[in-house]
DNA sequence: ATGAAAGCGCTAACAT
DNA sequence: ATGTTAGCGCTTTCAT
């Protein structure tokens, strides 16, 4: 069978015209099959080394680069990942996102960066990795049904759903107050953001695990609320509101999360009031600025890049095989104990 | 001519098997040709509203979502572009991401992020923003010749033989310096990293314009160098060593950008060093965290969201019409004076 | 206004 | 071991 071009110049769109395998195949007097072959390594087609070398040789002369996207459309896969996050404005989703991407270039994989679920659909990434949303990403499956693509869910607070590299805070949180209350406090507020209506029941473990403990020891539970916005500058605000409003301080303060934690140091900083002497203070998450604070704050510290390597790695498996039952993994945070909390 | 299938189920391998346009057209009784006319809204040819919302309709009903693959077959465009920096890892780059990633969504395009430039060849993505990177872009192009490839740089320190959004650190550091002399100070010492052969003729116009204000108001110049490393880590351990090695403080400190003020600021406090009573600060980029130390730092502030907003048009532009003379806009960064330096 | 069909570059089944 | 060819889903030209 012979197609016959009937017009002329047909396709004045494809601009860029590439070098293309044909050419390869041409100059190296072989078919394309041939060049396919030798480019993909394939181990069940033996190729004699000699004509594997040459096409190499040739391919490499001419700056053969392979059309990515004439490979996704016979093969199905992009070769590209996503890494989601609600905010990928913050120092998490930053250190994430770096050794992510180390892990998937490794592999040949590129990585892109969304907010928005809906266009990391098939075609356009192979796989997702989540950061730290499940709400988010709950009320998107209630939405539109499940993400058929693979899927994992990495941090402190995931998706037990599908797979997941988790980061135990709840024991992280535990530690946390054990050592506050080991150096003397009793009156621990929990300085959080976002909406957490029952404590005890929450979702993120930090909030139950806060609750739960409190209970146990038989102190009381506290909470001061940041608005929704910008962490550091809402934890500010909220805070210098709540020292002015205090006839006192509590002895600790417990934050969801290191943003907050650095927003309420500099505004407590601000109204005179001395961390640790008046009020000490632990974060959660290990961002390499909580370090540089003049009073360093202690935080938990999540692994960033064992989470990222294992995350790949579940990915990696799932997006081979997605038949595979549900993998899970939770890593130890580490509790860093800075000035912040030692008195 | 018809296409004669002779064998059985010859495609193992392309698994997902989504709905493509022939689906949406043999619903709605119209060609392939009739459903890409509607679906990609061309105003070339004019399809009867009645069939064109039936299309869409039918479209909506089984949930079609276009392969991107395949269109990026034919047309030659992945509506995909890069972010390419050195490092990621920078809260820099973090906040460039962010206000890029939402510009190019806004046109329907997805944004990869990379160190590595030879992964970003034509197929792969339709355009690169460069951040700040000039020297190794240039080493880049001469090992592996132009890239042919729409390309913008931007930020204080970039390739000005392609398309640049810059920010005039000439300027910013030029009312930096005044600033400091305006409050006081004489001894002003440069604090950087990177190798800086000759400051008075460097590409970077921080060195350059520290040289010759210096120089200019008979001021003397001093340099003090931090390894090559964690930005922060390594400025706290030099300037400590600094601080114990010297008879006597300079007045005041400019740091080439923010993380090496943030930890030039730790350790001078750590060593009992007032700011900015001992010693003024003023850094560059204009990072969040410099406003939540417990004395917030003076910065040069760059305007990252009009960068990218500008940024984003150019590379647009290019990717459009590749022939366009150069593109380039000078954006002026602001000062942002803060305790650090006032005294 | 709508349809038929070519071809983008590649992979893989099948034939030699 | 290598070649021939169908087909991935789409856009576009040309014909009707």
């Amino acid at each position: 069978v012979k197609r016959v071009t009937k017009g002329v110049t047909r396709f004045t769109m494809a601009v860029r015209r590439t070098i293309s395998a044909t050419d390869v195949a041409k100059h190296a007097q072989v078919s394309r099959t041939t060049v396919s072959y030798v480019l993909n390594e394939r181990s069940d087609v033996s190729i004699p080394t000699a004509t594997r070398e040459h096409v190499l040789k040739i391919a490499r002369d001419l700056g053969y680069q392979p059309n990515r996207a004439a490979r996704a459309l016979v093969t199905g896969r992009t070769h590209m990942v996503a890494l989601y996050a609600e905010r990928v404005h913050t120092p998490v989703a930053a250190s994430i996102l770096y050794h992510f991407q180390k892990e998937a270039a490794k592999h040949g994989f590129d990585v892109t960066v969304g907010t928005n679920l809906s266009r990391f659909v098939p075609q356009v990434v192979d796989g997702i990795l989540a950061i730290d949303s499940p709400t988010s990403i709950q009320k998107y499956i209630e939405e539109n049904g499940p993400l058929n693509l693979p899927f994992v869910s990495i941090g402190p607070y995931f998706v037990d759903s599908v797979d997941y590299v988790g980061v135990d805070f709840a024991t992280g949180t535990q530690q946390a107050l054990e050592h506050l209350v080991s150096v003397g406090c009793r009156r621990i507020t929990f300085f959080y953001d976002g909406i957490i209506p029952d404590f005890e029941n929450a979702v993120d473990p930090r909030c139950r695990t806060y609750a739960a403990f409190m209970k146990e020891h038989n102190l009381p539970a506290e909470y001061v609320r940041v608005p929704y916005g910008s962490p550091r500058h809402e934890a500010r605000t909220t805070i210098r509101e709540y020292v002015r409003n205090s006839s006192q301080l509590p002895d600790a303060l417990f934050c969801r999360y290191d943003e907050l934690a650095i927003g309420a140091y500099c505004g407590l900083r601000a109204e005179g009031i001395r961390v640790p002497e008046d009020i000490a203070m632990v974060g959660c998450d290990g961002i390499e600025e909580m370090e540089f604070l003049e009073t360093p704050l202690s935080t938990i510290v999540q692994p960033f890049e064992h989470l990222c390597v294992e995350g790949w790695k579940f990915l990696k498996q799932r997006m081979e095989e997605p038949g595979l039952p549900q993998q899970t993994l939770l890593l130890p945070p580490h509790l860093e104990v800075r000035a912040s909390s030692l008195r």
